[in-house]
DNA sequence: CGCCTCATTATGTATAGACAAAAGAGGTGA
DNA sequence: TCACCTCTTTTGTCTATACATAATGAGGCG
């Protein structure tokens, strides 16, 4: 693995990577400033700031006027979730793609609903669905549209695009939030997932905001026997060597 | 709020993000080129690149030589979910935090924790213990530790800073992988958790690695009456009104 | 028609220099 | 001792310029 193409600013943010993974450099201990790691690199400050800038972003060290650089405390660890569009992950796998829309409803929500969404909305699309891999449930979708934002809901069909891969390719979204839990499959549940009343299920709770504006609120449930999340994560990509 | 204070390269940033977040930018457009963004916002090209190239690196737009640079295709949602540290997680919530440590050996990988490591280990530390926020179980804890990484950990007393918080504070990590799963809970877990015999469990499987050498890999499971996975995500932090 | 070559264009990296802003360090005076 | 002021260091931002590199498109040639 030769590094020779790598450019400059790279070659030394990879290599303060390394001192700090290596354990040379610990949590608290001060970086060289800019001024000494230009003469230490030979080359100018412009590269060494954007090589730290880089790696202050991604919280590997902490920064401050006069102060220095040192490296972070020990962060928590952290880990990106790919939430994965569901009609793309399975057919993604190799297996056909189906739904089922159980029902679809046009309507003010009722209280429970308001809940679910966290702040008041006039009008939304209630609907309830079954995710099919090949032939076996795949995972059973209770999705809540905001009308003001998404009107053209009402008239989509969802029965080829789900409304998750349809809103991700209609509505673009700025903020999110997924809740991760675990529950009990109820009878209705079970029977939809072709699952063992009682066994466990997987449950994800998504809710998309445009600029402070609920867009979606959706629940996912995935039985726990045929469904769980995997995420790796290299903070700052990858490390030399 | 008055965006006077912010420096030029977040407010053209800025810009663009709300210009694609009000979908006035959709993906696959294409966005002006460095030289007219230059001229449209009168300052250096360095200033729109430094820009463009953090909303490259946020993926929320696509550059290529010659070619220009436009609005990426709808991503996957992702979120970044931090893992806290379980001591760190329960003293925050104002609660007393205490752990029970279960049983602890030296030894070799038996066949089941080979699997688990997924590369030859020598020699481990397990370790089983149950986390306690005031009187409540919160989680139980089987972890494996890679002694060739770890030696200091035979020596460490685990009762007072629990093995997570310790090799957070100990080791560096590289790598990061995370496993989110349900499952029933067994009668001698159901026991452990005070939780009823067939409730949910959520459970995390973490393994952790330093430059390709596990150093260690730990089970939690967590009650779900109890315990949720939480996380915000905003790409690109902030954006703006 | 296919292929090669070359010029063009936009991004990617790097530099030297400049000023701004934050914050620690030290001194002064009450 | 403490409040306040100034000096200095270090990072943060910005500019103008230069050259490298990738990819496209045009033109020419067999």
């Amino acid at each position: 693995m030769d590094d020779i193409a790598l450019p400059r600013y790279l070659e030394i943010r990879r290599d303060i990577q390394n001192r700090i993974a290596s354990g040379e450099l610990r949590p608290g201990d001060a970086i060289p400033s800019e001024h000494e790691l230009k003469e230490l690199y030979g080359c100018s400050r412009m590269t060494v700031s954007k090589a730290l800038s880089a790696l202050t972003s991604e919280g590997l060290i902490q920064r401050r006027r006069r102060a220095g650089s040192q490296v972070a405390m020990p962060r928590n660890a952290q880990t990106v979730l790919k939430i994965h569009d569901l009609k793309a992950e399975i057919t993604a796998s190799g297996r056909a793609y189906r739904c089922e829309i159980l029902s679809r409803a046009k309507r003010a929500p009722d209280a429970a609903e308001a809940a679910r969404l966290g702040q008041p909305v006039a009008e939304i699309l209630a609907l309830e669905l079954v995710h099919y891999a090949d032939a076996l449930p795949y995972a059973v979708e209770n999705r809540l549209m905001n009308l003001a934002i998404v009107p053209d809901a009402v008239s989509a069909d969802f029965s080829e695009t789900p409304p998750g891969t349809w809103l991700l390719n209609e509505v673009p979204w700025t903020d999110a939030e997924h809740i991760i839990r675990a529950d009990i499959a109820s009878a209705a549940l079970a029977r939809r997932l072709a699952m063992a009343k009682g066994a466990a299920c997987l449950v994800i709770d998504r809710r998309t905001w445009q600029g402070g504006v609920i867009v979606t609120a959706v629940t996912l449930h995935y039985p726990a026997a045929r469904h769980q999340i995997v995420s790796h994560f290299s903070p700052g990509g990858s490390f030399g060597a």
